[in-house]
DNA sequence: TAGATTGTTAATCGATTAACAATC
DNA sequence: TAGATTGTTAATCGATTAACAATC
């Protein structure tokens, strides 16, 4: 029996809850590890990742008490350990399948991108109401029409869905999402969704990370010419 | 002479900053205030903004205190007041230029999107390295070779870079990017990059939005079932 | 050993939330 | 007027940062 199932008999209830800061941190740790391992190096430490990623180390240190490893004083962790110990936290060794909804650019440009696969993430089908779509493979996946969605979704047994659609469909297509057995939305439409406690939901919002980028603009051109905006 | 000018002139050099989650909420006001427009509603107040996104209302409150516009108490603020003050407290009324590097998936689905003329951001070319790729028309956006991008990013005056690479080229096309005269980086490769100040650095990284929700998906689980994860 | 890093507890900082007078 | 909302100041809450003993 190792140390962790110790820790998970002596406090079976009690379960750390980490911030979602903490949390979005994480896959650059665990991106910075794979590096390492690439290069050969087998051992690492919290100021040294710190280093490497421009954060606090005491930060870093913080957010590895998450994977309930024990480091060693001098040296610090295992590259290895730590990053099977983050896959392992965050769930990225047992795959979960998602549907998609909405075929167009962005959607598309998700269907084709391969690294989901290495985040535990592995969309399977997209679904679409254009007929011009339907039927056709986009990036190697199966586009079906949309009135398909329940039947499949709950044959399937798939959890999460992924809408990649106009705001005005959002909500909309999210409760069908619901209605077909969906516990988890990724949702990229510029719109939030109101959703039934239980359904977990993340916003993908590009419209709020470039307000972000236009205001660090901003931010530098008045610091640099010393008079307000 | 208008209010907020008024206040500039008072304090020049005071300029209140907003935070990140702040700013990150201002496009979904927008948003939402564009809704209540098309449906011909003239006047909204923070309790009903915070009904309709699911936010607390002070925090809306505070959130608009950006605009520096004054409402009127039981009534609240004109929706078109509203809007244009947040458009323009966060620059999209006046549309920035901004090149692409890394025509693949993501690159061109963020070249046929839409909807970034209306935040002020026009992405008028790409570059990429593939000579398949070279010369060709994505979503409307010509493709130019790679080693094009310093001259004409200096002689049109680019400022804004888009970057969809993978991530083990990001760091040296961002700095490509800042002997270009780059001075903003929306970066969308799954790696930090570091820049020197006075650069203004933009990361999304969907592996971190995946985390999140991976951990609200084992949340509701062990609260569902009661036990453990 | 000396010194760097871990592990953990305490202090600080900043965002969110609450409180309340002013006002339409 | 009564009551809802604004504007603003204070309290709370939580994340980040600091402090320090333990240890390899």
């Amino acid at each position: 029996m190792n140390k962790e199932a110790k820790v998970a008999d002596a406090l079976p209830t009690e379960q750390k809850v980490f911030s979602e800061p903490t949390l979005r941190r994480l896959p650059l740790y665990h991106h910075y590890l794979k590096q390492l391992m690439a290069d050969g190096v087998t051992s690492t430490s919290c100021p040294q990742i710190a280093l490497a990623l421009n954060l606090n180390p005491i930060q870093v240190k913080k957010d590895l008490e998450c994977t309930a490893l024990t480091g060693k004083p001098k040296v610090g962790y295992s590259v290895d350990e730590l990053a099977g110990a983050i896959e392992n936290f965050l769930g990225w060794n047992n795959t979960a399948e998602a549907f998609l909804i909405g075929a167009g650019h962005l959607g598309a440009a998700l269907l084709g991108y391969q690294g989901f696969k290495d985040y535990g993430l592995d969309i399977i089908a997209a679904f679409d109401v254009d007929p011009a779509k339907i039927g056709t493979t986009i990036n190697g996946k199966k586009i079906f029409p949309l009135k398909k969605f329940p039947e499949l979704a709950r044959r399937m047994g798939i959890k999460i869905g992924i809408l990649t659609v106009p705001s005005a469909q959002a909500q909309e297509l999210a409760n069908l999402m619901v209605e077909s057995g969906i516990t988890a939305i990724w949702n990229f439409a510029p719109a939030r969704i109101s959703m039934p406690a239980g359904i977990a939901v993340q916003h993908e919002n590009l419209a709020s990370s470039l307000a972000v980028l236009s205001k660090k603009i901003n931010k530098n051109n008045t610091e640099e010419f010393g008079h307000g905006q």
